[in-house]
DNA sequence: TCATCCAGTTAACAACTGTTCTCCGGAATT
DNA sequence: AATTCCGGAGAACAGTTGTTAACTGGATGA
């Protein structure tokens, strides 16, 4: 037994952990820019200078936010897109719904980042897309109808895939936010979206005309 | 000659205007959530008091903000979409282009603050949006290809413009940001965009198939 | 067992925040 | 000419902020 977790490493993480959640609470009603670091100590209960053995600054817990909202789902867009036929669109559209429904606080948090007002954090979410959307055009290019396309309209479909997805994730948080959050409303979000998708995919299907 | 403007209300709306123009410039670097009062004033070199007399809060200030940078730009998103034929998707991927070069700070506040931490902001936001998608869809409706469409179909169909349109508008943005501002980088957004549009272009004349 | 390490604490710093109340002086109204 | 209006100034309020320095006490490794 040489190597057991030890009981100081696993307490450290457990407060990063804690730091984490705190900030990502606070962060459903403000701006990375505005969330002061005693803020977050106080939230956690913990003094402010303890902040400073995890984080060099809140930009630094946003960057990390990121890593724990994106980094875990790249296996499950890829799988999701490797769906065959007229499914895929089905399911990739139930996927971000359910994945909005799991966790809000994580996709309002990207959502709100991803043009907001920190340098490094809206770098680290720009270079998460870019890898979701290199993993979508390798999926793509594996189905018959990529014959004939040049990588780089490859690309330009596959960011257009994921820049729709998310702005269906954030039409779902709204459903969520809204004072009656009603299934219909979640519904007609999907309705939308999975026809938005199919024209899409059928502009594709004409591109070679 | 009854009514002069007042050299009373002139000076107060040139104040206005000097507070909206100085919290544009603070928000090129942050996110409205995090703007302080006094920082504006400070800016504008007035006493933090003089605020209350043009706005009620900050976000009364995001607000008035919005309607000025979206306000007037209907007229022009009209008649670009009205534009018959291929040359549409140029003119409006150039229109694009002229205004993020013209109007930086208007653009990067709208994309900053259309999923940013106050809430009024961005509702205001979504109104304007909601606005051009309904303009644009009822210019849609105009030409043939309309024909057969239902109205939920091509609201949907204007969502999808609208939203490309404001990532496009993002992407020549990031372009002006880097290091290094090309020439180059703006085609290749401008590219990129074009192909994109032209896709779903494709994608609604095969839509009724 | 003993020395070392290190996550978290306490105390203090100058600087900043939004908001209230009172006042001023020039424009507007009568 | 006299009075009212009102945009802006000034001072003061209690609270907040990020960051520093020196510390404590339990886990760690020799």
């Amino acid at each position: 037994m040489s190597h057991t977790v030890g009981i100081r490493q696993a307490q450290k993480q457990k407060t990063r952990q804690a730091f984490l959640d705190a900030a990502l609470g606070l962060l459903e009603e403000q701006s990375l820019s505005s969330l002061g670091l005693r803020e977050v100590t106080r939230a956690v209960g913990v003094a402010p200078t303890a902040f400073y053995r995890h984080f060099r600054s809140t930009a630094d817990l946003g960057v990390a936010l990121v890593d724990e909202a994106l980094g875990s789902l790249h296996p499950m867009v890829r799988t999701t897109v490797a769906t065959p036929g007229a499914e895929r669109i089905t399911r990739a559209v139930r996927l971000i719904a359910d994945h909005v429904a799991a966790h809000p606080a994580h996709v309002r948090f990207i959502a709100r980042e991803r043009h907001g007002g920190v340098q490094p954090v809206r770098q680290a979410i720009r270079e998460q897309l870019a890898r979701f959307a290199e993993e979508v055009k390798t999926e793509l290019a594996k189905d018959p109808e990529a014959e004939g396309w040049s990588d780089e309209d490859l690309l330009m479909l596959a960011h257009l895939y994921v820049d729709q997805m998310l702005i269906t994730a954030s039409l779902f948080l709204e459903t969520l936010e809204s004072p009656e959050p009603s299934e219909a409303a979640r519904q007609r979000v999907a309705h939308i979206a999975t026809r938005q998708m199919r024209l899409i995919s059928l502009g594709r299907q004409h591109w070679l005309d």
